[in-house]
Parts: C-alpha cells; structure tokens; sequence
DNA sequence: AAATATCGGTTGGAATTCCAACGGAAAGGT
DNA sequence: ACCTTTCCGTTGGAATTCCAACCGATATTT
C-alpha cells in the first residue's frame, strides 16, 4: 500500500492531506487493493456499485454500452482519479455504464460508509471536504455541460462553450484540449457541422482559431 | 426558530434525524435565518456564494439570465428544498445563477464547513451522509439529462427520457408532471415538434399515451 | 351558458443539421 | 523521401427541426 502514497498524495479526494496523517486515515478506511490487466473488465453495467475507485496506477475508461452493443467512452480516468463516487453515495439502483481497465491498473476501492467515520482523525474533516468538493464541482460541470446541450443551434452551443471555456482558463486566446470530433461529441453534433459553423462563425467576425488555439470576440 | 422543526425533519438534508438530536445539531450547525417578501431577491448572479439555503417556508425560484436579459426559471424550490448546496461546497467563483422568493419565504442558511465540525455529534454522520447523498443524486439526475440531451432526434431523446422515467417509476402506465411544454423545454425542443414527433411515435407503436399518461412498448 | 384561456395536435415553408463523400494539409512511420 | 494515416474544411442532397399559424377540445371564468 505504502507505493501508493504519492499518488494518494496528489489525487484531489487527499487533496491538503499531509503525509504523516495519511497512513492513519488509510488505516481506517481500509481499502481494498485489486489489480488489473489491460483490457479486462473492473465493473459490469447493471451490478450494484457498492464502492467507489481511486487509480493507484494505470488508466480506466468509462463505458455506456447501449441496447445494439455500441460503446460510448463517457469519460477516461487516470492515476490518482476517482471513479463511481456518484453511484457508491447516490446508492439508488445498479450501475447504468462498464469500467474497463485500458491498462495495466491498480485500483483502490472504497467503502462509502467508512469514510465518514473518519471525522474524528486528524484530517478527516479534510477529507470529508474534499469528497463533498469532488461531488459538488461534478454537478457543476454537468450544470455547465446541459446548458450546452440545451441550445438548438451548433453556433449557439460552440458560443456557450467557449464562453464558458474562456472563464475557466481566464485568457485569450485558449487551448482547447480536443480535436474536432471531440469537440464535435462533447457538444452533441457533426463533425462537419460544427466545422461549417466554425468557419462561417469566423467569417462573420465572432471568434477566430487556428487548430485548438480559439479567441472569442 | 423551533416553528421550522417540523419542516426540517421531512427534509432531505435532516433525513432520518430524530427530532430529540435535530436541536443540538442546529445549535452547533447555526443556520441564519432570513424573510423574503414575494418577488424579492434572495441571490443575484455574480455573487459569491458562501452559504447554501433550506427553504423554511414558501418558494423559491433558480433563474438564469442571459445578456439579454431573459429569463429562464431553471429549478423551483418548495419547503424544506435546499439550494445553492452545489456551488457552496464547489466553492469555485460567482453564481452563474439568481434567485428569488416567489411567495413570502423564510430561508435558514447555512455555513458549509461548519457542517463538517457536526460529525462527533450524535447523527451528526448521518447529516454528512445526507449531504452527500444529495449531492450524487444530483450528479446522476444531471448525467442523465445530459444522456437525453445527447441524442440528436426528437424521437430519440423521447424514449431515453421514457426509459429513465420508466425505471424511476417501476410501473406502466408512467404519468408525467409536465404538460407538453414543459416537456419540449426539458428535452431541448419545440412543442409542435415534440407533439408531432410523439404522434408518429404512436402511430409506429413504439408508444401510446393520452395526456400525460405514457406507457412505453 | 357564454365568453375566455389553455392545451395539444397539425401543417407548410424556412432554416438547420445530418450524412456521406471528397480533397488538401499536416503528422507519423518506414 | 515516400507512404500511410489522421485531421479538418467543404459540398450537396436528404432528413430533421424550427417557427408561425391555425384549429378543435377541454378547462376556467364570469
């Protein structure tokens, strides 16, 4: 267990943990370590999802797997990443997407329950904090992410985007961490739409790009 | 303040609290408590919010208001609803959001991290695992309107939205609590549209309904 | 009961997006 | 340098959605 403290260290649920209050925690929230080879299974959709999962090592993606057997990656979590908080503490109902590990991977998991007998430890309000910040700023990036989604128009979406893309790094111009078909998913249209809009959005003099580099006007 | 016991004990946030444990949780806990006159202000977007608040009595409303001054209600909040829980304990910039008192309503407002501190009090675990729990629900409510939101077609976005109410439900027929414009707005589209795509629907037999009674085949 | 308002389905043309295909530019591999 | 792959803009027709308008049915009001 000890390998994983760095990695524990800087994960944003022992986000302000010090390292001599860490093993006292660990000892009390007792995690269970399981390993992974690459392209195996972590969890299947429609089980109960009693715990969640911190990456000590390796990567895991998140799967939707729709009724024709099409995959959908929902999301790519890396070391020192948490997956499945929402669900372990929700606790309402089995899982609606698939963990793959798409590495070799070690992952921790945690019992919902046990963290929040960690209070009185030193640091364990700490803690309590951080997965309270964890969930809180997830809701608020699915917040951001609808009102995306809720315009009817590419060039309105790719507006509210960058917008609130242009708070979130505070600079112009901004990188954007995806190519086209990225974006293009992220915002829920065509590649070549949203390319058509694009550059008709730049010939009317409302943003301008080069590859990822974007100013909003 | 003892008059809002009652409201406070059927609420999400005090969930299974005994009322013999609820008072020196709020001693220690504090709440602030203020009156709002009907169409008042309660937050205007741009603030910081520092505190989040349990509707004591009457309704509140979330807006959001665009550069042109539209509004849009986005949430409505009746008694013992909470709000703003998110972007307190998110604690990352100004509300995107306003809100207002639309009867006369009583707010308690809380200190997120004074929370934190009711952990060695009796349930004062079990209110921590409340406010989690309210907070990953809301997660998954959020993932799943983002779900809905993603598909491209109307008449896809309908049965997703069946199908997630469906299992909410556990039975069939399902009755919805929204009459046909509030359900064009919910999935992102035009009423007639809606309407239109939900006839086509039946007459393909993927559904029936009549008014807001919907089974799904 | 009559008048009024609300709700939901329909319709037709305009606007938008999808979809498949193509091609040039850039990046990566041998 | 050559080949291959990936990325992204463009294009044109099909499909879908928007938008405004209209209508009948069903409440609601007076």
């Amino acid at each position: 267990m000890q390998q994983f403290y760095p990695v524990l260290l800087k994960s944003t649920l022992f986000r302000q943990i010090t390292a001599v209050n860490l093993a006292p925690l660990l000892a009390a929230a007792q995690p269970i370590l399981k390993t992974f080879t690459a392209n195996t299974r972590i969890w299947q959709a429609g089980e109960q999802a009693a715990s969640f999962g911190l990456v000590g090592a390796g990567t895991v993606q998140i799967l939707k797997e729709d009724a024709q057997g099409n995959r959908t990656i929902v999301a790519t979590v890396a070391e020192a990443g948490i997956f499945g908080e929402a669900y372990a503490y929700a606790s309402t109902g089995p899982l609606p997407v698939s963990v793959d590990a798409s590495t070799d991977t070690t992952v921790l998991f945690f019992e919902p329950q046990r963290l929040l007998n960690l209070a009185h430890l030193p640091q364990g309000e700490q803690l309590l904090s951080n997965l309270l910040q964890i969930l809180a700023r997830k809701s608020l990036l699915l917040n951001q992410k609808v009102e995306i989604l809720s315009q009817r128009k590419i060039a309105d979406k790719v507006l509210t985007f960058l917008q609130l893309e242009a708070k979130r790094q505070a600079r112009q111009p901004m990188f954007l961490p995806y190519n086209r078909q990225e974006m293009a998913d992220f915002l829920g249209v065509e590649r070549s739409a949203l390319s058509a809009a694009l550059s008709s959005m730049k010939k009317a003099g409302l943003i301008d790009y080069r590859k990822n580099e974007f100013t909003l006007f």
